[in-house]
DNA sequence: GACCTGCTGCGGGATG
C-alpha cells in the first residue's frame, strides 16, 4: 500500500543537455571496456524518470558503475556539459547531491577512487570524497561544514552525520542515494538502521530517489520495499548478465576410508595441495577462524617452497596485516590466500583465479558470492571447487549445486520494528536538529520495518529516552533527551558526545590483543584461550608459530618461536546451519540414495557409506521421517533426522525430550546437528512406545519450547545485545577501557531491575523474540513440525550407532569431556 | 569403519 504522490523528474530525460551527458557517460564506459549494458540504461532511465528502486545483479557484475550511470548523467547536465558560459562559479556545486552507502569501509574507499576517475574526465569541478571512522580528521573537519556534492560513505558514517544539528540543511540538496549490497544489509539491525536514515533523508530532501544494488535473494521483492521506504513504488531492474557458475567437488583418493563426522577436512590435504597452484591465484575459503589458520600452516608444511606465496586472512588478524594481504593479492606476490567470509564482500584486490571452498558452504547464496570472486567481470562464468569434510558433505554439496542450478536461493528475515534500533535513532534525530514527536513517528513509519510501529509503541521509546522509562527515572544519564520549546533536543553536551561515539548496531565482545615485544600488534584472540596459557607455552597465530612471554588481562606479549604447534585459538561466532533450499534437496537425494537411484560424482563416492547407513538402519523416503534407536554402554538412544539444520534440530531436541518425558518420565541428555539430534536415557527408556506424530505437534509450541529450554537465560544474553544497541550500556566511553565484566554486569543489572519491576517493558519482550526468531528459527521449526505431520515414522533399532547417528554421539560426548578421554570413551564405544 | 569447531561488519572530537 503506497500512498506517495509520484515525484516529478528533476531532470527531463530528453532535455539536450540530458542527452548530451548521457553521451559523454556512454563514450567515457566506451573507452574503458564498460560497455553499457542494457540494464544500466534501464536504470539510467528509470532513475533520471525520478523514480526509486533495486538493481539485482548477480555478484561482480559490475553493478557499481550501473548505479553511477544515472547520477553522473545528472550531475553533468546539470553542471559540467552545460556551463553557463558568462561565469565559471555557476559550474561550482554546492553542498551534498549523490550519497553512495557501502558497508565496507574498504569498499567506500575503493568506490571513492574509482569514481574520481570519470568525475575527473568528464566534470573535473565535482568533488568526491569519502568519509569513515578513518578519513583524516582535518577532511572531517571540513566535512563538518560543508558536504562534497558526491560522498561515499558507511551506514554508521551517515548516521553520525545525521546526527549534527544543521543536518536538514547539509541533506536538502540531495537527489540520489546509491546503497551497495543491500542483500547484506537488510534483514540485520544495520539495515534496520539504513531504513531509518533513509527515511529521514526523504524528509530533508523529499525528491530524493533511492537505488539498492543487491545479489539475488528469494524475497526481492521486499529487499525493494525496504529500500525504497512505504512512499514509493519500487522499480526492480534485473541485469540481463548471464553469470553461469560451475561448482566442482574435490573428491578424497580412498573414498572408502573418508570420515563420517568432523570439519577439518584436513584428510583432504594431499588432494588440495595437488590441485592448488603457486603460479594462479587462489582464495581457499573455509567456515571458521582457526580452521583457516590450520590449513594455511598445513599447506606451507606440505609445500615448504610456496611459503612467500600463501597468505592468511581472517577478522581476528590486525587489520593493516589485512591490508597487506588483499595488496598482495592484487599485485600477484601472494597467490593462494586462506580465508573466511572476510573476503566474502567486494575487498578491490581484482577478480582470482580460482576459488576452493573447505567445507560445505551451508546456503546457496554463500556458495554463490564466494564462486562470485573468481572471474570477477561481467559474462564470466564464476568456479569453485568444495572439498568435503566429511561423508554426507559430498551429499550437501551436490545438493547446493542443484538447488542452484533450480535458482532455489535462500530469503532475507525481516525484522519487525526493533525498538533498540529506535530507541537510538530517536537520540540521533534529537541531536540532528531535533523533532516533534507527530512528525517523526509519521516519518518513522515510512521505513518499511516500521510500518506498523504503534504509536503506544514509539511512545514508549520515546519516554525511555527522555525519562529512563518507569525504571529509570531516577538515573540522570538516560535522561537524553528534552523537549525545548516543543522540540525534542539534545540539551547537554556530554550526553551527544557519548551517543556519537557509540553509533552503530554492531556488538562485539572485548578481546585480547596478541602483539611482539616491540609493540607490533598481529591481532586479537578471545581472553579464555589465553587465560588457559602460562608463559612459554607455544600457539599458532596469524600464520606464525608463537610462545607467550606475558599476559596482563588485555595484552598478551609474545615472541616468534621455532617448531610447530598444534594448539591454535578458536574464536566463538556463528555457526550456520544448513539453509532451507539446502535442506530440502539433501532430502530428497537422502531419499533417492535409498533406491539406489544417485548420479554424479559426488553421489556415487558417498554410496558406499550410504550402503553401511543402509545395512545397518535405513533411509528416510521423501514422506518419511527417520527414527533410530540403540543401546550401548552410554545408556538409551534416540536418533531423529529431520535435515532441517542444527538450530531447528537443537529446539526440536529440547521440545521432544520435554514431551517424551511427559508421557514416560526421565531426564535425556541431547545433541544436535545438521542433519538430525539425539536424545539419551541413562536407564532404559521405552522409545519404540513414546515416539509417534504427537510428539511432534505444533499445539502449544512456544509454551513448550519456554519450559523444555531455559528461555530465561537466553533471553538474559539476548538483552546484552539489545541493551547496548539501545544504548542503555554504551560500550565506549570517553578515556575509559571497554571491559567485558563491565558491560555484562551492566546489562545484567539492568535486566534483573526490569525483570522485578517492569516487567510489561518492550526492550525486554524484545530480547525474548529474537530469541525464538533467531536462536531457534521458530518459523522454520514450525514448518518442520508441520511436515513430519504428514510424515510416516520409519522407526528402527540398530545394534550400533549407524554412520547417521554417530557424528551425533560424537558432537555430546565432545562437549563433556577432555579430549584424552574423548578418545577413550569412543574406543569402548567402538568395542560395543 | 568412525574423532576433537564454529563468520563478518562500524564507530567522537578537540588538542598537542
Amino acid at each position: 500500500m503506497t500512498r506517495g504522490r509520484a515525484l516529478p523528474p528533476r531532470v527531463a530525460p530528453d532535455a539536450p543537455a540530458v542527452a548530451t551527458a548521457r553521451q559523454s557517460v556512454v563514450d567515457w564506459f566506451d573507452g574503458r571496456g564498460w560497455a553499457p549494458f542494457a540494464f544500466q540504461t534501464d536504470t539510467w532511465d528509470a532513475y533520471l524518470d525520478g523514480r526509486s528502486g533495486l538493481v539485482n545483479v548477480p555478484t561482480g557484475a559490475g553493478k557499481t558503475w550501473a548505479a553511477w550511470g544515472g547520477p553522473l548523467i545528472e550531475l553533468l547536465a546539470e553542471h559540467a556539459v552545460t556551463p553557463e558560459p558568462s561565469s565559471r562559479r555557476a559550474r561550482r556545486v554546492d553542498g551534498l547531491r549523490v550519497l553512495y552507502l557501502s558497508p565496507l569501509r574498504a569498499v567506500a574507499r575503493d568506490i571513492e577512487l574509482a569514481l574520481r576517475a570519470p568525475l575527473d574526465a568528464l566534470a573535473p569541478d565535482i568533488r568526491v570524497e569519502g568519509r569513515t571512522g578513518d578519513t583524516a580528521s582535518s577532511l572531517r573537519a571540513r566535512q563538518r561544514r560543508v558536504l562534497p556534492p558526491v560522498l561515499v560513505t558507511t551506514p554508521e558514517s551517515l548516521s553520525l552525520l545525521l546526527s549534527y544539528d544543521d543536518a536538514p540543511a547539509r541533506f536538502a540538496g540531495l537527489r540520489a542515494v546509491i546503497v551497495d549490497e543491500w542483500h547484506e544489509l537488510m534483514g540485520s539491525k544495520r539495515g534496520i538502521q539504513v531504513e531509518l536514515a533513509l527515511a529521514r533523508l526523504r524528509r530533508f530532501a523529499p525528491d530524493v530517489r533511492t537505488w539498492a544494488l543487491s545479489a539475488t535473494i528469494a524475497n526481492l521483492d521486499v529487499a525493494a520495499k525496504a529500500a525504497v521506504g512505504v512512499d514509493a513504488t519500487p522499480t526492480l531492474v534485473q541485469a540481463d548478465i548471464d553469470r553461469p557458475v560451475e561448482i566442482d567437488v574435490l573428491l578424497p583418493h580412498d573414498v572408502g576410508a573418508f570420515p563420517w563426522a568432523g570439519h577439518l577436512g584436513i584428510e583432504m590435504l594431499d588432494p588440495v595441495v595437488e590441485w592448488l597452484d603457486p603460479d594462479v591465484s587462489t582464495l581457499v575459503f573455509t567456515n571458521a577462524r582457526s580452521q583457516a589458520e590450520q590449513w594455511a600452516q598445513a599447506i606451507v608444511q606440505a609445500r615448504p617452497s610456496w611459503a612467500s606465496r600463501v597468505a592468511l586472512h581472517h577478522g581476528s588478524l590486525e587489520r593493516a596485516d589485512r591490508e597487506v594481504v588483499e595488496a598482495g593479492l592484487k599485485s600477484g606476490e601472494l597467490t593462494i590466500v586462506v580465508c573466511t567470509s572476510s573476503l566474502d564482500l567486494g575487498v578491490d584486490f581484482g577478480p582470482v583465479d580460482r576459488v576452493m571452498q573447505i567445507g560445505s558452504p551451508r546456503g546457496v547464496a554463500r556458495l554463490l558470492q564466494r564462486a562470485g570472486r573468481s572471474g570477477h567481470r561481467p559474462g564470466a562464468t564464476s568456479r569453485i571447487t568444495c572439498v568435503p569434510t566429511h561423508g554426507v558433505e559430498l551429499l550437501e554439496i551436490a545438493a547446493i549445486r542443484e538447488a542452484v542450478e533450480r535458482g532455489d536461493i535462500e530469503g532475507r528475515l525481516e525484522l519487525a520494528h526493533p525498538l533498540d534500533v529506535l530507541t537510538q535513532h530517536l537520540v540521533t534525530c534529537a541531536l540532528g536538529g531535533g523533532f516533534t514527536p507527530d512528525g517523526l513517528l509519521d516519518e518513522v513509519r515510512t521505513a518499511w520495518a516500521y510500518r506498523n510501529l504503534t504509536a503506544s509503541d514509539f511512545s514508549w521509546a520515546l519516554e525511555l529516552v527522555t525519562e529512563g522509562g518507569k525504571t529509570l527515572r531516577a538515573y540522570d544519564e538516560y535522561r537524553k533527551v528534552e523537549p525545548v520549546d516543543g522540540r525534542f533536543v539534545v540539551p547537554r553536551e556530554p550526553v551527544a558526545r557519548l551517543h556519537r561515539m557509540n553509533i552503530g548496531t554492531i556488538i562485539s565482545d572485548p578481546s585480547v590483543t596478541i602483539a611482539f615485544r616491540g609493540g607490533r600488534s598481529l591481532g586479537t584472540v578471545e581472553e579464555r584461550f589465553v587465560a588457559r596459557m602460562k608463559p612459554g607455552d607455544r600457539f599458532v597465530f596469524a600464520g606464525r608459530v608463537l610462545e607467550l612471554v606475558r599476559f596482563s588481562g588485555v595484552r598478551a606479549v609474545v615472541k616468534a618461536a621455532k617448531g610447530r604447534s598444534n594448539h591454535v585459538p578458536r574464536w566463538g561466532g556463528g555457526r550456520l546451519p544448513i539453509s532451507d533450499p539446502v535442506s530440502r534437496a539433501l532430502r530428497r537425494y537422502v531419499a533417492e540414495a535409498r533406491v539406489g537411484a544417485a548420479t554424479g560424482p559426488e553421489r556415487e563416492a558417498v554410496q558406499p557409506l550410504l550402503d553401511v547407513q543402509l545395512a545397518m538402519s535405513d533411509l528416510p523416503d521423501r514422506d518419511e521421517l527417520l527414527v533410530e534407536t540403540t543401546e550401548t554402554r552410554d545408556g538409551w538412544h534416540l536418533f531423529v533426522f529431520p535435515f532441517e539444520g542444527w538450530l531447528v534440530h537443537e529446539g526440536l531436541a529440547a521440545l521432544i525430550a520435554l514431551r517424551a518425558s511427559r508421557v514416560a518420565p526421565s531426564t535425556f541428555t541431547m545433541s544436535s546437528n545438521d542433519y538430525g539430534f539425539e536424545l539419551v536415557a541413562a536407564d532404559p527408556y521405552p522409545f519404540a512406545d513414546v515416539v509417534n506424530h504427537a510428539l511432534f505437534t505444533t499445539d502449544d509450541l512456544d509454551a513448550d519450547i519456554a519450559e523444555a529450554v531455559h528461555v530465561a537465560e537466553l533471553q538474559r544474553r539476548q538483552f546484552r545485545v539489545v541493551s547496548r544497541v539501545a544504548m542503555l550500556v554504551p560500550q565506549n566511553r570517553p578515556g575509559k577501557q571497554k571491559g567485558m565484566k563491565y558491560l555484562q554486569t551492566s546489562s545484567d543489572l539492568l535486566f534483573d531491575v526490569f525483570k522485578d519491576y517492569d516487567p510489561d517493558n518492550l526492550l525486554l519482550a524484545q530480547a525474548e523474540r529474537e530469541v525464538y526468531e533467531q536462536h531457534f528459527e521458530r518459523d522454520r521449526l514450525a514448518a518442520a513440525l508441520e511436515r513430519i505431520a504428514d510424515h510416516e515414522i520409519r522407526f528402527v533399532t540398530t545394534e550400533r550407532p549407524s554412520p547417521l547417528a554417530f557424528p551425533l554421539v560424537i558432537e555430546r560426548v565432545r562437549a563433556r569431556v577432555s579430549s584424552e578421554t574423548l578418545a577413550q570413551r569412543l574406543a569402548r564405544l567402538r568395542g560395543v
